[in-house]
RNA sequence: GCGCCCUUCGUCUAUCGGUUAGGACGCCAGGUUUUCAUCCUGGUAAGAGGGGUUCGACUCCCCUAGGGCGUACCA
């Protein structure tokens, strides 16, 4: 282990949103940093201008900033950085560890395809590694390939995956700078992770074999290589590629769908990682025990009903007061939003806060709880669904009178005495709590299912709790 | 096709040659409870297959099968 503090780096390409994936491989570089006491750097692939978007770059930033994952300095454009790509592949050039190749793409197309029809490899034939310069027609576009090695082996050292040996034959030389003058990833990376002075990177395995590749510039160039750590992959449910199906979706949609990003950092942070049998751990904790001595080869698969117990786990234990600011600020992203998102004054604020200790246990999402505050807010004459008409149709006889007749006769209007006095109307009708509690459950919320009977009537307040008990009256 | 990687309960994982293979999620059962949920208790369920190495393999090696990644003037 090194003493000095290691710096890594999160370089997502800008042509989609930070995906599930991608916001994991964030996550391990930034407790990688943290953990010893080094820096997370953040740098933008967009060398393909084609393929590439601000409003991606946004996402990107968003996601990380909304994950609690912060990145030192400033975010590095790949694209802005292309003169220096292109002055390190002349200076290959010029050291005679690259050279410039003259074929057409409908040429290389046409060598692909009759080294397939052979049975080979379509790999690149060096036709202009050894050509005289004198050969170059005049004038003609040309690419720049390095000089890759055909004999022998490049062995990567990598922290995960232990060390992975590739056959020199089999890497052809690639192109480094395309023929309108612009780097390739291969030789962008390389020379971006020098410049920044990364020590470690930390990606997603789909680069191991790029990693054969940029060594070969390293090697060409004399500089020292990072730490390698290739980190498995995430799938999908059914082990298959993750795609949009399976929730390959933005961190934005997880939030939309209601997940709290501690819940998410959590669950994420155990795929492909662990630390013993701990499940639940905190920011500090996940900072002082990552390493990446600790993470798996294989990959793993997304599970939702994990990340909603996780979630659920956080939502109760959230602080009341910071529950309801959370859900008041993200209700305009949630679905159900729009209930909890009307109730904007401070009275409907302060009956939200008091509904809170009830209402968290019963939502593993934030989409949940707005859902279930519906009740707080709701305009009488309540909407009932099928079980609470139910419940009110077939109560014993009398119930909802009465319970109106002694509640309307407390003094106080407080949770203890609201439970004494259902008590009594239960003892003194001779029936169980639940043959009372339900039918005024049904009536007080128009659900079958609430928190508990005496927080509702609590909330809701004598007022509104009696309206809605009067309503439910036959008349 | 070629190269590389991976493979423990349904899922995430522990195990770093010797364990009744542990935990979590899910599921099932029971308890607490005014519903639901929470919470508590218990249960279900795994080393892909075949060869080696070893006194002893989930653990080391090989083969097979399955899965994944790469093989671009994409990143």
């Amino acid at each position: 282990m090194s003493t000095i503090p290691p710096i890594t780096r999160f370089a997502p390409s800008p042509t989609g949103y930070l995906h599930i994936g991608g916001a994991r491989t964030a996550l391990f570089n930034w407790l990688y940093s943290k953990r010893f006491g080094g820096k997370m750097l953040l740098r933008i692939e967009d060398t393909d201008l084609e393929r590439s978007n601000d409003a991606a770059v946004v996402a990107i930033l968003d996601g990380l900033t909304w994950l609690g994952l912060n990145w030192d300095g400033a975010v590095v454009s790949q694209f802005e950085r292309a003169p220096r790509h292109r002055e390190i592949a002349e200076q290959l050039v010029e050291a005679g560890k690259a050279y410039r190749c003259y074929a057409t793409p409908a040429e290389l197309d046409e060598m692909r395809e009759a080294l397939k029809a052979a049975g080979k490899p379509p790999r690149y034939d060096g036709r202009w590694r050894d050509r005289p310069a004198s050969d170059a027609p005049v004038g003609a576009p040309y690419s720049i390939r390095i000089k890759a090695p055909s004999q022998g082996e490049t062995i990567i050292d990598d922290a995960v995956q232990g060390l992975v040996k590739f056959p020199n034959f089999d890497l052809d030389d690639f192109i480094i700078l395309r023929s309108d003058g612009n780097p390739t990833y291969m030789l962008a990376v390389v020379v971006d992770d020098h410049d920044m002075g990364v020590t470690q990177i930390i990606r997603g395995d789909d680069h191991l074999t790029n990693a054969a590749r940029q060594q070969i510039i390293y090697d060409a160039m004399g500089w020292d290589a990072p730490k390698l750590a290739h980190i498995p992959l995430i799938h999908g449910a059914d082990g298959a590629k993750l795609s949009k199906r399976h929730g390959a979706l933005g961190i934005d949609a997880y939030r939309a769908m209601g997940y709290l990003p501690q819940a998410l950092r959590n669950y994420l942070s155990r795929l492909g990682w662990s630390h013993g049998d701990d499940e639940i751990m905190s920011l500090d904790q996940m900072i002082s025990w990552f390493d990446i001595q600790d993470v798996n080869r294989g990959a793993s698969r997304l599970d939702f009903a994990k990340l909603e117990a996780l979630n659920g786990h956080y939502i109760r234990t959230s602080d009341d007061l910071e529950l309801t600011d959370l859900l008041l600020e993200t209700a305009p992203f949630l679905p159900s939003g729009g209930v909890v998102e009307a109730a904007r004054s401070s009275t409907e604020r302060a009956m939200l806060l008091k509904a809170m200790p009830g209402l968290k246990q019963r939502a593993k999402t934030l989409e949940e709880l707005a859902a279930n505050c519906a009740y707080l807010f709701a305009a009488r004459p309540l909407l009932m669904d099928e079980k609470a008409k139910e419940l009110v149709a077939t109560a014993d006889a009398g119930v909802i009178e009465a319970a109106i007749l002694k509640l309307s006769a407390l003094s106080d209007w407080t949770l203890e005495t609201l439970e004494a006095a259902i008590r009594e109307v239960s003892e003194e009708m001779g029936l169980k709590l639940g043959k009372v509690a339900q039918p005024l459950r049904a009536a007080l919320t128009g659900r079958a299912t609430s928190p508990g009977l005496f927080d509702v009537l609590d909330v809701l307040g004598r007022k509104e709790s009696l309206a809605r008990l009067q309503d439910q009256l036959p008349n």
